[in-house]
DNA sequence: TCTTGATTTGACCATCTGGTCAAACTCACG
DNA sequence: CGTGAGTTTGACCAGATGGTCAAATCAAGA
């Protein structure tokens, strides 16, 4: 393993190409479904030259989720309360869905974890996840006050949006088995805009 | 294996203890995450004795998942194009939300299967369950044209209420760590109810 | 009770998989 | 160049896992 000084040339390529085919192998097939073999044949790495660069299996898991949350999650942090609210939801519920069409893969890693219980990322969701949740939860709150919005339960209004959004990357395949060859996000742009301009319209 | 007669007592009563034990095992951890051992020490029986009623693990796993289809599509089934429709749509969306909370290992099962890309279940997408859809979609454009619901894109309208009931069986972690000690089923039917009733309303 | 098919099991096997290691090879830099 | 750190690999290992099998045990009808 590499010493901890600054990362050479080779161990910045080798350890995206790690990641990233990783991101595609776990994404694909779970945690426990993915093989060590299996990620480092993508990275084009043998399996103990990949283990020159990531100690473990998990540890490429974890460096991978810890890596990608803040991706995640940058578009509900970027929810701005000075913002008009109207707009700023409909603006993030757009960024939202666009992050689904362009990294499913990332919506699926996620979805995998989290559909098996998230054993790997519980802390996160408890902490970090809660507190932005309820911090911008209360945003919304004053925003209903204001009679800016209609009210309502504001965490399931999130929730809602979530599940909206991030159905059309997790469960894609069920979505295009049944639009034969329509695009889903063509179709679910306008329908999740429609169906939030209603729901708020106070 | 026994052979093709009428069941005898103890295999009804293993083969649904290996079922009932497969369904926890395999939404808990996938496919490829489940163990036999794991499903025969639920079910109270060796591993030889469970594969001597079931051919392979695959086999298992195929009989779990077939014979829960039906039951997992039955409310958008009973979705009555005869009855009154704004009542039919929101009995519907309540059946399958109640659903989730009934069955939340059964929405796993199938969660699961789906975001790894069903390659178990990919026919039955593509056959039994887009007829079906498509057959109800267009009793849902029927109404829309009668004017009885707002006009909306109806693949994407059913997609909607999919996403947002299965999201609290699916995701139950991650909502039950930002709702702290509330249920979340407890909300989450109001707030559903109320988006439908607006977003339905011409 | 006896017989026969149904049921159960301990022992076993081949394969897969995460991970190790020492030896070989490459690269950057003095 | 030469050299030492960084990189790569073939061979290997231990444990897990899906599955097999012959032998033992059990259940129920004649």
């Amino acid at each position: 393993m590499p010493k901890d000084r600054a990362p050479t040339r080779i161990q910045k390529k080798n350890r995206a190409a790690i990641l990233e085919a990783a991101l595609n192998v776990f994404s694909a097939h779970g945690f426990r479904g993915a093989t060590v073999d299996q990620i480092a044949a993508e990275a084009g790495l043998s399996k103990p030259n990949l283990l020159y660069y990531f100690p473990s299996k998990e540890a490429i898991h974890t460096a991978l989720l810890s890596g990608l949350l803040d991706t995640w999650l940058a578009p509900l942090h970027d929810l701005d309360e000075n913002g008009e609210p109207m707009e700023e939801i409909l603006s993030y519920i757009k960024r939202k869905l666009q992050m689904s069409r362009e990294l499913p893969r990332e919506s699926r890693l996620f979805a995998n974890e989290l559909v098996q219980g998230a054993p790997r990322i519980h802390d996160a969701l408890s902490n970090d996840l809660k507190a932005l949740v309820d911090q911008k939860a209360a945003v919304l709150t004053h925003w209903m006050n204001q009679g800016k919005i209609a009210r309502l339960h504001p965490h399931h209004l999130i929730f809602s949006i979530w599940a909206l959004t991030q159905h059309y990357a997790d469960f894609e395949v069920q979505v295009r088995a049944i639009l034969d060859d329509e695009d889903p996000f063509e179709g679910a742009a306008p329908f999740i805009d429609t169906l939030y301009r209603k729901l708020l319209t106070p």
